[in-house]
DNA sequence: CTGGTTGCAAACGGTTTGCAAGGCA
DNA sequence: TGCCTTGCAAACCGTTTGCAACCAG
């Protein structure tokens, strides 16, 4: 709910501009995690267009707030999620990109760690589990370094 | 082993220049994923230095032999680790970055995908799970945007 | 007046590309 | 000769920083 994530900024103190309506707005409108460049593209098909810098800063504050959150899913670019959404985790097509989520149970693995991490003294505050591989529409099709195919927008 | 990697090398038909031969040394000699900046900084430190080209062009070579893995960390820098090390994933600091790394068992979680992905159709050939906190040495310590400890090297 | 938001321009740093030089079969 | 490896310079692109303008309390 976009109301939910108005409500945590206002709790958190953090203004309700514009420029941050549109962001929520966008990531409520996707089914799957945003990065930077898509959010402005975005904007951009909107007709209202915002700075990038703005948008990197609306993002990192967004985060602090709890309202989004990072995935760690390429190398080449960032992506964030609404925070809101039930716990998954990720299926990224190497070819096209495309990231799916998966709404997977991850108990055991969870108390593995824990038991792990106590040892190391490590407070574990998030984690991610990423799959990589290629999605239906990509199998099938040539994947070579030169003839990387790129799709639109996700 | 070395020995394994060279050997692979061969079997793919990829020549061993001493450029490779040095990274292999430097991945076999580290107990921890490393960035392309890492490497040539340890390069440097060695005395061999190389041009950051043809560490990019190597690691991809590398990778394509199944030699060395990508490890998806860290949206700043690519990160890279031998393929040889048991299956294994990663508690990541969130202040240092250090890398450490962590043996579990996923099979649980794998069948669930599994069964998953073949709904979507999904092929999946590599799987990551990480986990970010702060390790023994950064907690306690103050965190922020402009304080973020950046640690000498790993 | 003050603090916070936005935009703009420039810098930064990791990554990629094109080209030329050198080595080896 | 031809292929592969390397280095160098420049381009590229996502990200960060500093500064000025603006708006709201």
């Amino acid at each position: 709910m976009l109301k939910d994530c108005l409500l945590k900024l206002e709790k958190n103190k953090v203004k309700v501009t514009p420029l941050r309506c549109r962001l929520l707005e966008l990531f409520h409108a996707s089914d799957a995690p945003l990065s930077i460049p898509d959010l402005q593209k975005r904007l951009e098909a909107k007709g209202s267009r915002a700075n990038k810098t703005s948008v990197y800063r609306n993002l990192e504050l967004l985060e602090m707030a709890g309202v989004v959150e990072k995935v760690s899913v390429s190398d080449e670019s960032r992506y964030y999620e609404l925070m809101e959404r039930t716990h998954h985790h990720h299926l990224v097509c190497l070819s096209c990109e495309r990231i799916f989520d998966i709404p997977i149970q991850e108990t055991k693995l969870l108390q593995t760690v824990d038991a792990f991490s106590k040892k190391l003294q490590f407070t574990i505050s998030r984690h991610a589990v990423e799959f990589y591989g290629l999605c239906s529409k990509c199998q099938g099709r040539k994947i070579s370094r030169k003839a990387k195919i790129r799709v639109q927008s996700h």
